[in-house]
DNA sequence: TGTACATCAGTGAACGCGCGTTCACTGATGTAC
DNA sequence: TGTACATCAGTGAACGCGCGTTCACTGATGTAC
């Protein structure tokens, strides 16, 4: 055997990594392959030996990250920790392109993803609602609607603070929808 | 003249209409010039007799959005009407590919958008906020505030309910951030 | 320890497609007579 | 009212570019001897 067996592996684990920083901070059609594989040190023509394709490795992606959070000891606890902790990566002005969700990557540009990513999207998606309604407390409005309706203002408010030019207004908007969304729990 | 006069006029009107319907509901990046072309019976070739590029067809048309909303008389009323028709256009699930609001089209795929573009979206949102904040009620938060919250609440619950293939999930995401927006009110 | 070799990871040129944009040409239109 | 004509609106082929994808080839690697 020409390489060792966990050769393989190893390099597709940092494919997905490099992915998942490129995709989380440019969206699924603002990174190409060529980003993809140059961030990861090899050039374009390996790509299709360890994915089948973009959608194939964007899906990938997301369902590591659906993973990694379920196993989140932090999730498990039901703790208000991560739900603050994704409120923080969606309206905070503080940590611009850092935030670690793939739904920030999506809102851009889904127009042209397929199933498959729709699908993972999904799962995430559902995820982040659950993450919300656990650290809920009891209100007049039931807690699943508020977490649905906190999901609405975290993706809104992201996806209005990335495109807003002015940042005044984008800083102004980004926190009058944070303190929305906290008064919601 | 071999045309009348007002003939280019007319043709370049026609355009504009069949963009604003195209782009509306298939976004930016989802429209090309051969669409919106066809839709005015028309062929590819002549478009740049009429527009110097598809951002400058596209900014044109959020411009003329804007003007007719500010002649309106609902909305120089400041009456809560035209505020009632943006949560109606955005978060309710009957009228789906019919909302005339340019800021509909822009989620999906502002990534590749230019400066030019980014302008028009910005005064078209800046016009949504005073629209909103015109028709809110005193309330512990501030007007302008709670108006910016409730546009977040708009992009964030259309984009997603797009999104979503589950259409029972969709319809529940879409009714919950629509009641917290009327809540706000 | 050193070398020949089989394997397969990685390369980069090339293809195909969509789409924005350009341009030389065609032909419909209103006008002058 | 009819006809030749100048103008310019509209055509559609073609170009360029980006990017996903393919593929014939190169060369690095671990192994067998």
């Amino acid at each position: 055997m020409p390489y060792r067996p966990q050769h393989r592996e190893q390099v597709r684990e940092r494919i997905i990594q490099s992915a998942r920083r490129l995709f989380n901070d440019r969206g699924f059609v603002g990174v190409s392959i060529d980003d993809v594989m140059a961030s990861t040190g090899l050039t374009r023509g390996s790509f299709y030996s360890y994915f089948q394709s973009k959608s194939d490795l964007y899906s990938e992606m997301i369902d590591r990250f659906v993973s990694e959070v379920r196993a989140d000891g932090d999730f498990a606890a039901g703790s208000r920790g991560r739900a603050s902790r994704i409120l923080r990566d969606h309206l905070s002005r503080e940590n611009k392109g850092e935030v670690n969700c793939p739904l920030v990557a999506l809102y851009s540009d889904l127009s042209q993803a397929d199933r498959t990513v729709k699908g993972a999207f999904e799962t995430a998606l559902k995820l982040m609602i659950d993450t919300f309604e656990q650290g809920m407390t009891p209100g007049a409005q039931s807690a699943r609607h508020r977490a649905m309706a906190v999901v609405s203002l975290c993706v809104g408010g992201k996806v209005l603070a990335d495109w807003i030019q002015d940042r005044a207004l984008a800083d102004e908007l980004q926190d009058a929808t944070k303190a929305i969304a906290i008064r919601l729990f």
